[in-house]
DNA sequence: CGGGACTTTGAGCTTTCTCAACGATGGTGG
DNA sequence: CCACCATCGTTGAGAAAGCTCAAAGTCCCG
């Protein structure tokens, strides 16, 4: 039964001390993105209208072109987002870790599709509750605000590295990006020593995210492997050996 | 003096009748974008921290880099956001018209940069008197993230056509989506009427718009030109002559 | 009428794509 | 437990889309 999406608690409203409510204390994405924004006590009302989803690796749970019935937040596991042309061309525009929030939209239908790549945790929120948490605390609001600012920021970025970058330097791009994700030093200049991480997605998903296709990320890996700046363990567990190097070529 | 912008009212605070209070009566943005969702009451406060602004024909007003002081909002002419990379790649993100926002910001840097395509007439904004305005107005937040969300499914579809579209198909999504612009006929099928107008960028501008280069946009119109679905009385006067033909070669 | 900037067109080149084969990995069933 | 199969990744060779460089054409503006 892995194809169908396990719902925890599929009732609209919890009381306030229950588990759900709860179970923020414990959700790993707590403090981070969306939900950090709020106090103890505020997220107790968010978690009164939220429902836990859990999606098996691969389950698609946002149709583009679909009636955007739900709001979605990251709890666990990694999503991919895209957008397709009717031939079957994929844009792969993001990938999503925890903390991060899915499926807000102006037009009542989903402008994406967005899938598992692992086995995910999803709050869940449908889109009637969301309107009526924010009139309550409009700080959610301002908050959604501030991600999407953020996101439209990264999005630019994106757009730079389709519209302008070498194949090299895109794949570049990407591993540095995650080598960020995986060794945040915030602000401090990034570190010299070596980072290994797995990645969730696969080189098609990796090509339809950079523009390029899965031989052309391929041969960009092994150029940065013969170059000394990577090595791979397995094709998904990659050793960033040259951090500052692979943030060079980045090109910004 | 048409490098320096005319700053018609450098005034911080406006007096609720003043003739800035006033002036949003006759505003071309006052119901477009932002300002469309705000009453005529709070559009008055809104004016009171506004100041008009003027930019010349290639005046660059938002520089990357820089610390986000102001937020825009256009009053008239139109707008060339980009950002570029440090050995002058250009990628521009958007052509911003009547209406649009320009310059939030969370980092307090501004992530691109901005220069007017014509003569410009813009709402500037400081940082904090924004700030006090959305505390006192949640609509305007509630509306800016409303515009924010539809911003992303833009820059989506921007990252699907530099992703994964042909130079054919991008030149005619160029073409599709301005069309759209001067002949919006909201839900109703597109119009199968010629239509015509002027396009405010160059094709250099057009081709760091669709990750070409100017070569290649030029060589795409010349080929719509051919085959009879557009005409060019000058370089900038498009006539778009079979509009539905051009909507069915964007591929979605 | 002339100069500069922009656009168009052409020819050859480069990067990336396409197509194909080979190799590695992991799951399944005998 | 191992052989088999399917899927995914890598590598190679040739093709093609779009880029670069160059030259000619056009338009605007003084």
């Amino acid at each position: 039964m892995r194809d169908v999406p396990y719902v925890r608690r599929p009732i609209t409203t919890n009381p306030p001390n229950s588990p759900t409510a709860r179970q923020c204390h414990d959700c790993g994405a707590r403090h981070i993105g969306l939900c950090d924004a709020l106090s103890d006590d505020d997220i107790g009302f968010l978690a009164r209208v939220a429902q836990s989803v859990s999606m098996p690796a691969g389950k698609s749970f946002i149709e583009e072109g679909s009636p955007s019935a739900y709001f979605y937040d990251i709890n666990l596991g990694d999503v991919r987002v895209h957008k397709s042309l009717p031939d079957g061309r994929r844009q792969i525009t993001g990938f999503m870790g925890i903390g991060h929030f899915l499926g807000l939209s102006v037009s009542g239908t989903y402008a994406f599709s967005a899938e598992a790549l692992n086995d995910v945790q999803l709050c869940r929120f449908d889109r009637s509750s969301l309107l009526s948490v924010f009139a309550e605390f409009p700080a959610i609001e301002a908050k959604l605000l501030e991600v999407a600012v953020h996101e439209m920021v990264i999005a630019q970025e994106q757009m730079l590295l389709l519209g302008r970058k070498t194949a090299l330097e895109r794949v570049a791009s990407f591993i540095d990006s995650w080598t960020e994700r995986h060794a945040p030093l915030s602000n401090r200049p990034r570190s010299y020593a070596p980072v290994t991480f797995l990645l969730p997605m696969n080189r098609t998903d990796l090509a339809d995210y950079l523009g390029l296709t899965p031989e052309t990320v391929s041969r960009s890996f092994s150029q940065l492997k013969r170059d000394g700046l990577i090595n791979f363990n397995n094709p998904q567990e990659i050793s960033v050996l040259q951090p500052h190097h692979i943030a060079a070529m980045t090109c910004g």
